[in-house]
DNA sequence: CTGAAAGCGCTTACAG
DNA sequence: CTGAAAGCGCTTACAG
């Protein structure tokens, strides 16, 4: 806690110097019409003269509204995170609001804080990248709170609460068919722990396997971090595996980037000598080496509806159940 | 703007709970020794059992204190920006506060707009990434609001304002000379289009270079973007130059990154057929394909100190210029 | 058209 | 030890 600025020009000091009420420079700030042009002009000149800059606190407290969202990232060390979280920002601003940050890492118990602090300010909406472990009841939990919310990228059980994410079965159905159908036989899942999103790749992968009638071999689900030591990892573990494996589907872009790499280490070349497909298509994604194959979800634009899920909730509270699933789009560059 | 929340408890309600007035309550809420354990008890117990949440805007316009920092960031799409985020965030969510994070997109009308916007809010402090452009004189301003600034990895000028960076010339000097060290004299630069930062790794990259008396080829320094796409075209260009180039420092390890695309479209690898140092050392870089060799400014930690500088100056604003130059450590992994 | 008054939810001297 | 009162900087009915 601070100190605040020093010597705050207030409306009060306005109005003195305009030789008019509190009210009225009230009233002229906000534009209304009930103030005639000469007034108003003679106000806004001794508020630009004065470098009279509004207090946003005072204001809304007795207004009883709020310029604030808060946002709640889960990790945004992955780069999917960050254009997710670049769309929305961008919405927000544009739409007049500010945003309250806050980087939970996976930690629930440091999630469970943040927002604490986020409904102490007041917040006028939450989006929330839930962590792993997010119990189910916190959307109603929130709902209680009277702050409109939308849940992002990871449902949070069944619920009446307004989502934006991705097809995600659909998504790895179709990335594991093009590789099927390019006549890889034995192919690997790489990364991922655990989760919804998990489950349903997971379900995508599988299903596309029962197409061609394939048994699933459980040796070639390989479990890790959601990140590029795990794509690492696991690509490296993968590549041993005897009957030889071909391709492999990755959890996200990350993993893919990671195995990429493991792949390098190994003298081979995703493309090449083995198959990568990855998922969300985060920017990298064009210019990784090779560039990367994969599902498009569009993370900027997919973090911007998000954002006018929000709105429309903020604006529009009875609304029904809003949810936005990005239509998922398999991206052929070079690595499949 | 939005209505807040529908039948918030407060104070007042709190208080009637618990048979004492709204003072009591207040002084209980903040720990004071002045209300004795069983009063103080029960007033708790209501709060909790109301599910009182403070309303911060009011204590604080009231007390005429923040707890809002607000960091306003100009390129989130590099994960050493991001990374840098992280750091700030975790720092100043330990010590209280809260972060309204703003991303300007190197658009400085943008941070302009949420400058301006921020100020309203009432920022007990700004942590900033300044975009391209940002005039000089932006400090001096912001310190004529009365707002505590620290300045990150880009300086603004000459000026008494805090800053939190890395040396820059020196890091670049010291990548330079590994590559001289290792027989390459044709060493090209590749990245970055303008700013100080530019100038400064620059310095580094010549000063090598003098040090072996070897002259400056123009061609070599490749002006582009920051980001992989710049990487990737500098790269491609530079492969065709003749006589041959066999190393290069890049601007960043997103360029970096990038250059290591380049080389795989033309059947190269980074550390085999052509040396790369990138600089920054995001943690991409230890996983990328090859892994980088770059320079290693920690940007975690770079995070973590201006958020510790914000915070002392806070504290204490009549502090001396504070500046936090993170030292530079040259890593070779497998690029060069 | 404009001013005086009340009040948003708190904190902070000040009494007693 | 605890309550009554004033006030942070605004907005919003309500008079006139």
């Amino acid at each position: 806690m601070a100190e605040s600025m020093s010597n705050r020009v207030t409306i009060l000091d306005v109005a003195a110097a305009a030789n008019v009420s509190k009210s009225t420079v009230s009233l002229v700030l906000k534009d209304s019409p009930l103030i005639p042009g000469d007034t108003a002009a003679r106000v806004r000149e001794a508020a630009a003269r004065l470098g009279y800059v509004v207090n946003r606190r005072a204001s809304q407290l007795r207004a009883g509204s709020s310029n604030m969202i808060a946002v709640v990232i889960n990790d945004l060390m992955n780069p999917f995170f960050a254009e997710i979280l670049v769309g929305i920002e961008r919405r927000l601003v544009d739409a007049g609001y500010v945003v309250l940050m806050a980087h939970t890492n996976e930690d629930t118990s440091r999630q469970e804080k943040v927002l604490r602090t986020m409904r102490e300010q007041g917040a006028a909406g939450l989006i929330l990248c839930p962590a792993y472990g997010t119990p189910g009841t916190l959307p109603q939990e929130i709902h209680e709170w009277g702050t409109p919310l939308v849940v992002m990228v990871r449902t949070l059980g069944p619920g009446d609460y307004d989502f934006a994410g991705a097809d995600n079965e659909r998504g790895v159905y179709e990335a594991t068919k093009h590789l099927l159908a390019a006549g890889h036989r034995r192919i690997g899942f790489l990364g991922g722990q655990t989760g919804v999103v998990l489950e349903q790749r997971l379900n995508g992968y599988k299903a596309a396997l029962a197409d061609y009638q394939i048994k699933l071999d459980p040796d070639l689900l390989l479990s890790a971090k959601p990140n590029r030591q795990g794509g690492n990892d696991t690509m490296l573990a993968l590549a041993k595996m005897r009957p030889k494996v071909t391709a492999a589907i990755c959890y996200n872009d990350v993993v893919a980037f990671g195995a990429m790499g493991a792949l390098g280490e190994l003298g081979m070349r995703a493309g090449r000598d083995f198959a990568l497909i990855g998922f969300d298509n985060v920017q990298d994604a064009a210019h990784s080496n090779p560039p990367l194959s994969t599902v498009n979800i569009d993370p900027g634009t997919l973090g911007e509806h998000a954002a006018d899920l929000l709105l429309a909730r903020i604006e529009n509270p009875g609304l029904a159940r809003q949810v936005y699933m990005a239509k998922p789009d398999l991206l052929i560059r070079q690595s499949a």
